[in-house]
DNA sequence: CTGTTAGCGCTTTCAC
DNA sequence: GTGAAAGCGCTAACAG
């Protein structure tokens, strides 16, 4: 009984070659001319023995371990599946891994294990998508001294690390015109996480359209938009649109008012955030401001490549992507009065 | 100008604490007796420094680089996205990060991405979880003989891998017997991929209790639903049930039975698989089976690092877990005549 | 209880 | 065009 299944190391194939272990590391780097016959006969035992280089031993000597780390809230949500999705496909093409971290489910080791990964050197950048407020700056910031840093989904100005976001600012406004175009004067809000900036950013929007709306904060999830709305009932509260920080919260509050009666859009109109593909699925069809999540993610992943690789001009930029309106079954004309 | 934050050493930390690395190595482990003073000046100083031993230092020297991989089709889908939150608690709590690969993109070197990093030793072992036909089994044979292997969701009984799967066959049983209850007769499936373990066995289900019933194939998309739903339509199939193998697939049908004018469940039932999120935001809410994937993920992780762990017990061995029938608004009592 | 020494598998001077 | 040798940062014999 041999070794079980070892893998071959560049020794074995010096060895087999004839030649010695520079050679074999040159001919797989072509950093150094190397015998086009000795190349020849390399390259043939690579093929025949499947060789690949330990990628352990070549992190230790380059100081590169070829991976980047991508921390979410949580991996299994739509919203940050797309965005890794994204990051995923850019690793890829530049022949990097990707290691995956959920931070948000309390335990703090967990909180921290991606930022450990950057000083174990496991990783050589992170890209970072929090959705909760921004009291982990303390530790970005330490991160960011350390390795390359990428702010993925929200844009944290005091910070000074490259962002990759969305203009939802310029969403939400457009989501709120639509809304005064249809002759709509009392509005509620379903906001995301107070202070978070994407948060504060549309809850502008809004005020700068209809000012002195009511804003009420949830965590994203369909269930408080659901709570939402049961307490507006409750209190009696009138309007006759949501506009909702995204679409699951929209979807919540849809289903709490259609199981009270209401008609949408007749007695109410409904806008969500990010149009999920949930947005088409419920009845009626949910008017929603699209964001491109995978983009997100690619162009996160990018741009830490780009620092990675030092590619000095691009360090620092942020990027901003569009977003766009999707007109769909949700909204309509304002009712003559508010229903109670 | 010193070095840009470069992290530190254990030699580093051993000239601080006037010791030799050997020493500061052994009070980190504790494999070794180590003199209480000089063990606690050695983890004061590494609080200090927030020292971190080197992952590539250590994985060239012990052979493990304590990461697990996992591959799905694609990770922004809902269900690989629960997977993978499943396989990544498995991982962290046992203090081991999670490289994801999305395999199903048509790109063969993406394809080989997940193996080629168990031959370089970047993981211990490999999660794999595909929803194709089995025809990478060559591949994962292979692999399998190199390093630990846990087949995720899906059972190759050809393939002597330890796997993780739920009841299948008794969910599928449950859905249908629930249709020959209210009455029906005719019932038309739209299964997964063909040759796909879990799809034969919810075929096998079906057939038990409705021999001869038409079997679709779609691709798990909400598109394939509505298409194959067009096609029923236009080729006028008389039927009052369809069994669909995922929600997306059973909900696309019913959008497009809808737009046809057909009510649910008066005109025709529908049922699901899966239990996703939209099962509950469509309108009628959907029947359908539960499969706790985050906990298929979990136990997959958990059977990896068994295997790694080398716990010999344990080994070989597969996970089954069980399957629920959600009944829900879209299932209803057979009409007198097929809808035509 | 502690230090010296020899690697893990690879890259990269430096010499020929 | 090629090889010998020195490490990258750590662990684990082997000696005190």
């Amino acid at each position: 009984m041999d070794n079980p299944t070892r893998p071959w190391t560049m020794q074995q194939i010096a060895d087999a070659a004839g030649v010695s272990v520079t050679t074999v590391s040159h001919a797989l780097s072509g950093k150094r001319p190397v015998n086009p016959q000795t190349a020849a006969r390399i390259h043939r035992l690579i093929d025949q023995f499947q060789y690949v280089p330990d990628a352990g031993a070549r992190r230790l000597q380059s100081g590169r371990s070829r991976t980047i780390g991508l921390a979410v809230p949580d991996i299994s949500h739509w919203y940050f599946g797309r965005i890794a999705r994204g990051v995923e496909d850019a690793a890829n093409e530049a022949d990097h891994g990707l290691v995956v971290t959920s931070t948000s489910n309390a335990d703090p080791r967990r909180e921290a294990r991606c930022f450990t990964m950057l000083t174990t050197r496991a990783i050589d950048g992170l890209v970072y998508a929090s959705s909760r407020s921004t009291a982990e700056i303390e530790q970005l910031a330490r991160a960011a001294r350390t390795a390359p840093l990428v702010l993925s989904d929200e844009n944290i100005d005091s910070l000074d690390v490259p962002s990759v976001s969305t203009t939802v600012y310029e969403g939400a406004r457009d989501a709120v015109t639509l809304l005064k175009t249809l002759g709509h004067e009392r509005i509620v809000a379903i906001a995301g996480y107070q202070g978070l900036p994407s948060t504060l950013e549309r809850t502008r929007a809004l005020h700068e359209v209809f000012p002195g709306s009511l804003t009420f904060h949830g965590d994203f999830e369909l269930a408080s938009g659901y709570r939402i709305a049961t307490e507006l009932l409750a209190a009696d509260v009138r309007f006759t649109a949501i506009f909702a920080h995204n679409d699951y919260m929209a979807i919540g509050a849809m289903q709490r008012l259609q199981e009270a009666g209401w008609r949408v859009p007749e007695d109410v109109s409904i806008i969500g955030f990010d149009d999920t593909d949930s947005a088409t699925m419920v009845t009626p069809t949910l008017t929603t401001v699209r964001k491109d999540m995978v983009e997100v993610g690619r162009r996160s992943g990018l741009l830490l490549l780009e620092q990675l690789a030092g590619t000095p001009g691009s360090a620092q930029s942020s990027v901003l992507l569009p977003t766009e309106l999707v007109v769909r079954g949700s909204t309509g004309p304002a009712p003559r009065a508010p229903r109670a």
